[in-house]
Formats: C-alpha cells, structure tokens, sequence
DNA sequence: TAAAATCAGATTGTTGACAATATATGAAAA
DNA sequence: TTTTCATATATTGTCAACAATCTGATTTTA
C-alpha cells in the first residue's frame, strides 16, 4: 500500500468539473448575467482549456437548468422570469415541506441543537445589525440546507443544493428588504425547529410550506412592483 | 418568410441529442443492465459517432441519474438499489401530491373528461384480460402524467416526467403482481379524478400522496421478498 | 507461497482541425 | 426608404489522434 497516499491523484478533478463549478459561480454571481450568449471559443480561451471538456460542462449546467440550449444555435443564460421563479417557489414547498417532515424524524438530537444554536445567532445578529441583508440571505438558506441534509434523503438534498436553491441565489430580490421581514422570518423558523424538536413532522412539514409560501408572496409583490417601475421608466415597448 | 418550410432542418437533433435518447432507452429496457459499464469506445462504435458527441450525451444522462461516473474510473449505469427506491418514492410523493393540487385549479374541463375517459378504458382493459400487466403498468404512468402536466408548471413536469418516471421504469417490479392492486389502484386513480373534477385540491392532494405512498408499500414488500429468496437460494456471501 | 513491484494493454481525458450551420453585413430591387 | 437576396464571417457540431491514467497479469523478491 506505498501507494495510498497518492489517492489525491486519482480524486483529482478533471477539466470539465473545475470548469463546471468556476461557471456555475459565475452564472449565480451575475459575472455572465441572465440572457447572455455562451460563446464557447471565448470562454474556452478564457479558462485556458480546449472546447472539448468545457462543452461537457455546458451539458451538464444545461442539466440543472442554469443554461438553455437550442441546437445550432447556442446556448445562453437562462433568464429568470416571474413565471418561472413562481414554479420554483411551488416545487420547492413541495420537496421542503417533504424534507421538514422526515427530519423530524430523523434529526439527531445533536443536529437539533445545533439548529437552534444556528437561530440564536441570527437573532443576535438581527439585533445588532439590522440592515446586514446578506448575512439573513445565506442564513437563510443555511437554515434550509441544514433541514435538507437532515431529511437524509440523498434525492432530496440534491435537487434542493444543487438545482432550486442555485436559481434561489440568483434571484437579487431579498425578501429581507421588507424591514419586518428578518424578524417574521426568524420566528418562522424557530416554530419549525420547535416542530421538528418535539417529532411532530405533520407540523414540522405543514409550517415549512406555510412558511415558503408566505416568502413567494413577498418576492411575488417585489417583482411586480420592479416590473411596474420599469414599465414606468422604460416604457413603450 | 420563404424559409419558414425548412424550420425542420434548424430542428434535426445533434448527434449527442440522438444518441442520449437512444441511451435512454437502452438503460430503461435493460439492454444496458444496471451497473455495467459504458466503455465509450464501443458504445461509439455501436452508434456509428465519434466519442465527442457521445462524451456530452453520458454527461446528461450522468444529469438525470442514470448513469454514475467516476472520474477516470469510468461510467456505469445506476443502480436501483432498495434504499433509492425508497427515496425517489418520496420525492414522488412530494411532487406528485403538489402536482394534483395544482391540477385541480388548473385541468381544464375537457382534460378531465379525458382522464376519467383514459380511467373508464382501464376499467375494461382490467375486466377483459385480468393478466395484462403490461397496459396496467403504462396506462399508470399516463395517468400520473396527464396530471403531471395539468399543474401546468414546467418544473414539476420536467423532475417527473423526464427524471422520476425513468427510474421508475426501470424497476421491473410491477404493483399489479399483486392480483386484486390493479383494481385497488383503479379505484384510487379514480377517487383523485373526482377531487379535481370537484375542484378540491386539498383532497386532491391527499389522496394522491396516499395513492403512492401506497403503492411503495406494495414495492417495498416486493422487493424485500426477492431479496430474501436470494439469499436463500444463492446464499453466503 | 505470498506480498510487492513492474510492465503492457485498455480506457478515459484533452486537444486542435475540419465540416456544417447560423448570423450579420451590405448590395440590389421594389 | 424598405425589403429581399447573396455573400462573408462567426459559431457550433464532429472527428481522429495524442496524452494521462487506470487495471490486471506477470515477474520478482522475501
């Protein structure tokens, strides 16, 4: 076995993966923005590798639905609409509210600690500093990932961490913008960890949707009123 | 517009698109067997392409589950072991529940009409030929469809239809082997029909989610008997 | 004999070039 | 001026060869 310390070779990523998750960030943070054409010799160049692996690359992001393709005549960026974001939210009720239900069942009472550990600290952190929209943003999702993992549903966590919540980070609008939002939020989810804490994942699971679905009505009213002001100021198409 | 006859040629399918259907089929009939081995070189050969192309159609496939890869170890076709059935059931019962409570907002009255006309031909196809498992098995999976595309959200019906239904597929172990399920499943399909036809979509809902959380039961037991008659018969290891 | 090292064959990862197609540009016609 | 057509350019689709790595068999060594 003089050999096992090499495993990092064998486990080293290949071109296609790194190039795979550099654009992936890219897409999410905005540096290759909602719509825009993927030229392939372009980003190829750009990455310093062959077309070969970052077409692979492609196919996959096509995959989770971050890139739209038409044949021959490329691929681009999918573009976030209102309708789409509604189906998101919706399917995301479904597979959270799923995920609630057997982590109550299925958490460890260490988990659960660490869980309403995880809460106390963004109570603090609302406290002092009121405005700090990001730390509530990826609290947030932090919050729900926890739940995800602990649904210890492999199918779940994946479509949930590397499908919905990808495009959830894509979308600027932070229901946080609402100044009472944090708070409710907050209190949401101590409710729902209260739910999984005493096993009742009837409850856990019906607090879970109420709750997204309370979060879609919010952003729902933010893209309308962006929509609105563009209609506003852009006017005439 | 004198080339809007050729549209067809702007739609011929890539090469890759050919081949991942062409796969797809494979890996669900079983002529590719779970956990064997893709070796590109032949797989290429045997489709007449370069592996280019068939590199990009493995990545997709690689997307939507079916196949498995590991770096430089090679693909293999997934495994549909009795722990994942559990979890794609779940994830089944999430989404299809969420899709029938879309259904009965959204289902038009014609397409109910069809649906309890598509369940009406079941009804005889079971009192003529109580043996037909094939239709039972496929008349199942339309009905869930039908509904699936009635939420009339493009997620939902893309995760069941292009993703769950597959593996589903793929699992030989049919519910109806069970002599009296097929009825008992008719029934069901039928009491959901009547929540959407009533616009009910809470009872809609429920009884979808009981419908297959039902019918895991039934697999689940199946599927724990075969594998103590392997033990015993082929015994061990 | 059993464990380790070595080597050859098989398989995956990557590249650059070529072919097929789509998009943009500008000239000709209405 | 606007539309239509033809051409050139840009971009995607495909291929075959090369390089890197893994796998399994054989040989060597203890």
């Amino acid at each position: 076995m003089t050999l096992s310390s090499i495993t990092s070779i064998s486990d080293r990523q290949t071109l296609s993966d790194q190039v795979f998750t550099e654009l992936k960030e890219a897409i999410i943070k905005g540096d290759l923005p909602q719509g825009s054409k993927i030229i392939e010799d372009d980003i190829a160049k750009q990455y310093g590798i062959s077309r070969g692996p970052l077409r692979e690359a492609i196919r996959r992001l096509e995959g989770i639905r971050l890139l739209v393709r038409k044949p021959r005549a490329g691929t681009r960026v999918v573009t976030l609409t209102h309708s789409m974001m509604e189906e998101i939210y919706t399917v995301r009720e479904a597979l959270e509210g799923m995920s609630a239900r057997l982590a109550a069942t299925r958490m460890s009472d260490i988990e659960i600690a660490e869980l309403q550990q995880l809460l106390e600290n963004h109570q603090s952190t609302i406290d002092q500093s009121k405005g700090k929209e990001y730390f509530q943003r990826e609290g947030d999702l932090d919050f729900h990932f926890r739940i995800a993992k602990a649904s210890n549903n492999q199918w779940l966590m994946d479509l949930l961490s590397s499908e919905l919540y990808q495009l959830l980070r894509m979308c600027r609008h932070r229901s946080s913008q609402t100044p009472e939002r944090p708070l409710r939020a907050l209190s949401e989810h101590q409710q729902i960890t209260e739910a999984i804490a005493n096993r009742d994942s009837e409850l856990a699971e019906l607090l879970m949707r109420r709750h997204i679905s309370g979060a879609w009505k919010i952003v729902n009213t933010l893209l309308s009123n962006e929509n609105n002001m563009i209609d506003n100021t852009e006017g005439k198409s």
